[in-house]
RNA sequence: GGCGAGAUAGCUCAGCUGGCUAGAGCACACGGUUCAUACCCGUGUUGUCGUGGGUUCAAGUCCCUCUCUCGCUACCA
């Protein structure tokens, strides 16, 4: 066994409840579970959390919406999420719920603590405030000035709330973060917090709400709820058993201060300034560590949220498998800057590293363990004898894959996931050139070459049991799914120990190889792919995106309703209008009257379509020009987020002119 | 607007404190091989190193100008 070398806590982000995790939000899990095994694997002991933050005024609304209680809605998106992180099979320790009694306990005691303190005092909340929406807006969230949900203006207006005083600890964290070179990762994010808000002065924080119910209530002024900061933040402590009181869970005592916090890069201010301020407050240690990622971004188009077809987890693990995904999250993903997904890459990459370099690898070496010596795998010490050094390919080969162990570890330890796994499988293709060095086949013609060629094939079933361990941490199917056939009468027996892993030879001799090696990533034809996923988009059109999102409106009376006159009209003549593209003008009989109305339909109707229908027609709206043409009322029509339109016809012929009511 | 980062082969990028003919992977072309999932191995082509100027014996590598791209710019969880 390894030795213990400590604790290690590390956490994700909580992702939020307010609807289905994506693909960008998977890859953060993903990166985590790698990291997270892998300090498992070099012995330590690890304590990964995870999970959900459920409050807030969006999951409110979502709950509305659907018509549930926010719980209900959180906590059906949370069983989604833990779904989606199991599938992706992470190992997480700890899947907290920011609704969960014992966080909302400890939430509750940390602001009283705080205001006790006097580092939270109440004052006010000024902001822009649409009062349609009853939402409040920062200057810079408006657009062009007005409201950027309903697009109506905007009032400064002021809201009661209580806030953290920031200020007082500003000091404290600028010094910390100048002394403590790790703490902010990547480095360009510390420059973007010490120049953006450290440097210029921190606001205090509003960390109270009343407009809302949806949270965490303040025990001692029950009109507000907490607000996010402390409510989420706070899910790093309380999920190890903090206790504001002191009463602190063996846990807390055990693993805090968090060695990693990994976060996305949009939420670094609340990460490195907001949460260690908080910290400071309380009298505790700060984390050691925070890393915000970048983002897995959809590039080329062909997957882009407007054409409703973001990618999920499920899709792409349903097509590509497991590992396969987490594979391409994990080796596209840089370091600093956005990683780009696209079909196209992704079987790339599947076709050239996993099936060609790394599945081609083991069964083309078992192939031949089973052809030329019935499975059975014997070191015979025969090895490269010529005196010249360049022919010596025995020791190239172990140099090369005893000193991959060492790459990872220096990789990871600044957490550069993708090139770690670019040396493991630098180890595979030196393997696949070691084949073509040697040319088993030829020593097979041999008598004379039993013994070397035992030794070239067990060379590579140890080669190859040496990279299937490396790569545990990142794919851990493939791991098992590779030892299931290097040792397939006892698979555990092809686990090695991590600080083993720059030792080579450790296999015994007389171990078989399995009979019936299995393809451990097929290649794949774009073509089938793309015509898959097609078929799969189709799916998810019918099932989640059917009913357009209408925004509603305040409710009217029937006198409101009254006011507006509908008649069926006949439409006698049509054309389009000569300035516009999307407008017809059409002439209708209303009754008595001929009317002239304009409608943006061109795109849905041609003109004689239009002629003999007979439609609604709002007969009592103000008469306006639309490109220089007059229009003396409206036609209803029917539109969709699609794109589809449809003007409203009478089910039965009645005569133009009657009124609709 | 402010602060910051970047612009190097068709694509993704590496090139540390300036030093001899500018690199890797993918893609492409040719050759080899047949154990293997038409796979693997080898060789090779392509670059005015964004623009213009400067420092120097010597500059992708340092300084200045300009152009373009990207990130951050405080209460959205």
């Amino acid at each position: 066994m390894p030795q213990n070398k400590g604790p290690f806590y590390m956490t994700t982000a909580i992702t939020y409840t307010s609807g289905k995790p994506h693909i960008g939000n998977t890859y953060e899990i993903v990166l985590a579970d790698s990291i997270a095994r892998y300090k498992r694997q070099e012995g330590y002991d690890v304590y990964f959390q995870t999970g959900t933050d459920e409050h807030g005024q969006k999951v409110e609304l979502k709950a509305e919406e659907v018509g549930v209680t926010p719980q209900e809605f959180v906590d059906e998106v949370s069983t989604e999420v833990k779904r989606i992180w199991d599938l992706m099979n992470t190992s997480y320790d700890k899947f907290i719920r920011t609704t969960d009694n014992d966080h909302k306990k400890q939430v509750q005691k940390i602001f009283k603590k705080l205001y006790d303190k006097g580092d939270i005092y109440k004052g006010e909340y000024q902001g822009m405030y649409c009062t349609p929406c009853e939402a409040f807006f920062t200057p810079s969230q408006l657009v062009d000035g007005k409201c950027p949900d309903c697009g109506r203006e905007c009032q400064p207006a002021k809201e009661e709330a209580y806030f953290f005083k920031m200020s007082k600890y500003a000091d404290r964290l600028i010094k910390h973060i100048e002394t403590h070179p790790e703490f902010i990762q990547p480095e360009s994010r510390k420059n973007e917090m010490m120049n953006n808000f450290l440097k210029v002065g921190l606001q205090d924080l509003c960390v109270s709400r009343t407009s809302f119910k949806w949270g965490v209530p303040v025990d001692f002024d029950d009109k507000h709820v907490v607000y996010v900061w402390i409510d989420a933040l706070t899910n790093y402590i309380t999920g190890l058993g903090y206790d504001a009181d002191g009463n602190n869970d063996e846990k807390f005592n055990k693993y805090w201060p968090a060695d990693l916090h990994l976060i996305g890069k949009d939420i670094l201010r609340f990460h490195t300034i907001y949460w260690p301020i908080l910290l400071m407050a309380l009298d505790i240690e700060l984390p050691k560590q925070i890393f915000g990622h970048p983002w897995l971004l959809q590039g080329d188009g062909k997957m882009s949220k407007s054409k409703g077809n973001v990618i999920y987890a499920d899709d792409l693990v349903k097509l590509f498998g497991v590992d396969a995904v987490r594979y391409f999250v994990l080796h596209e993903m840089p370091f600093e800057y956005d990683g780009v997904i696209s079909w196209e890459l992704l079987v790339e990459r599947i076709n050239s590293e996993l099936a060609n370099t790394l599945g081609n690898l083991v069964n083309r070496t078992i192939a031949m363990s089973n052809k030329y010596f019935d499975g059975v795998v014997n070191k015979t010490g025969a090895d490269t004898t010529g005196s010249d050094a360049n022919l010596d390919f025995d020791a190239q080969l172990k140099t090369l894959v005893t000193s991959v162990k060492q790459k990872v570890q220096e990789n990871m330890k600044t957490l550069h996931v993708s090139y770690a796994i670019y040396n493991i499988f630098l180890l595979f293709k030196r393997c696949n050139k070691y084949i073509d060095e040697t040319m088993p086949w030829v020593l097979a013609k041999d008598e004379s070459q039993q013994e070397r060629l035992q030794e070239v094939l067990y060379n590579l079933v140890e080669s190859i049991t040496i990279g299937a361990n490396l790569l545990a941490p990142f794919m851990p199917e493939t791991t098992d799914r590779i030892l299931a056939q290097l040792y397939p009468d006892n698979p555990a027996s092809g686990v090695r120990d991590f600080d083993d892993l720059g030792t080579f030879g450790l296999r015994e001799s007389g171990i078989k190889v399995t009979k019936s090696p299995e393809i451990l990533f097929a290649r794949l034809e774009l073509e089938d792919v793309l015509k898959q996923v097609e078929e799969l988009q189709k799916a998810q059109e019918e099932t989640e995106d059917v009913y357009p999102e209408v925004e509603k409106k305040s409710e009217i009376t029937i006198d409101d309703f009254d006011k507006v006159q509908i008649q069926v009209g006949e439409v006698l003549k049509c054309e389009p209008v000569k300035k516009s593209k999307k407008l017809l003008v059409s002439q209708i009989r209303v009754g008595k009257e001929i009317r002239q109305i304009v409608s943006g339909i061109a795109n849905y109707y041609k003109p004689e379509e239009m002629v003999g229908k007979k439609v609604a027609v709002i007969t009592n709206l103000k008469p306006c020009k639309l490109c220089g043409v007059e229009s003396q009322g409206m036609i209803l029509a029917a539109g969709d987020d699609k794109g589809n339109l449809s003007v409203m016809t009478v089910d039965k012929d009645i005569v133009s002119g009657s009124e609709i009511c």
